[in-house]
DNA sequence: TTGACTGCAAATTGTTTGCATCATG
DNA sequence: CATGATGCAAACAATTTGCAGTCAA
């Protein structure tokens, strides 16, 4: 993954925008290209490249390619929740960004706009704007956070819930 | 890198402190893990392990395992900026948070305490601790906001600048 | 029919593990 | 002199590249 210096979203809604997307490039709407965009529309959450390849049975390369090429129009962006493999997921509408906890694993994905109160501070501090749509938010949730005040409350994990849902 | 959740930060100043730390939990101060050490305090700024690796002539595995250990009761951190290798700071007095600028990637360190207004605003919202030393927060500097404003400034890199200054 | 796209094999980067040997406390 | 720490080789995961064959506009 080559850094993706973020493009402006493309928002496909349907395999149909896809289509006329590729055309207007020369492009082409293989089927591998195809399965991987119905699975981006299908998965509620982002997911990787691996799970994709297996579910689709598809080559990885395949959809590494593809996904590249879609991202480098900014139809799909991919994020990093932690360590391992990256996430991909459509971009466009309801974009997302992440809060990750890092004692339960717990991923919350929240809309761009609840952070911009947040990146406005950022920017009038730094006069940096910033996207947490690459990089999740590392933290502790509120639970683990709670948990960790109870002295009493020892080692182990509260059920380590929800996984992003786009 | 296995996910390190976060330990309390034990500050070494000087290699005295690491011998004695070392000491207290039935380790040795080893000549690699010395040179590491005194590698980290010398730095300015975050450092990957295979940077380590080279300039102390030391096998990378070596390296990996004293980060890990040193990492494993705090007195090592390591972030991600962008993607890559991950790069390994001292912990303890003046922990320092990244803006990384996906434009000209330009890196800006940041006391922790800078991002607090910020980080009560998300743990208000949210009820999220976030923590900004683990990954960077990806974003876009003043600069390029402003060559990006220009339409008339077309592309190419204004001088990639600063690398984290720790 | 032609060039975009595929799968397969192989390379790359960052990191971890196993193991015999070495050296520090 | 015991065992923690080393280097080396090899495995690992995630991703990329090269290449010859394949298929969609």
């Amino acid at each position: 993954m080559p850094e993706a210096p973020q493009t402006a979203p493309l928002h496909l809604a349907t395999i149909e925008d896809a289509v006329v997307a590729m055309r207007e490039r020369g492009l082409r709407l293989s089927t591998a290209r195809r399965l991987v965009l119905e699975a981006l529309f299908a998965a509620d959450g982002a997911v990787s490249a691996q799970q994709l390849s297996r579910e689709l049975n598809l080559d990885p390369t395949s959809v590494y390619r593809n996904l590249e090429l879609l991202e480098r129009f900014g139809a799909v962006r991919h994020v990093h929740l932690a360590h391992g493999a990256g996430l991909y997921v459509l971009a466009g509408r309801q974009e997302r960004e992440y809060l990750y906890c890092e004692r339960c694993e717990t991923v919350t994905a929240v809309a761009v706009s609840d952070l911009d109160a947040a990146r406005k501070l950022i920017e009038e501090q730094f006069g940096f704007q910033a996207r947490f749509t690459h990089f999740a938010i590392v933290g502790i949730c509120q639970l683990c956070a709670a948990r960790e005040q109870d002295t009493n409350t020892p080692a182990g994990k509260h059920r380590p819930a929800t996984t992003a849902s786009t």
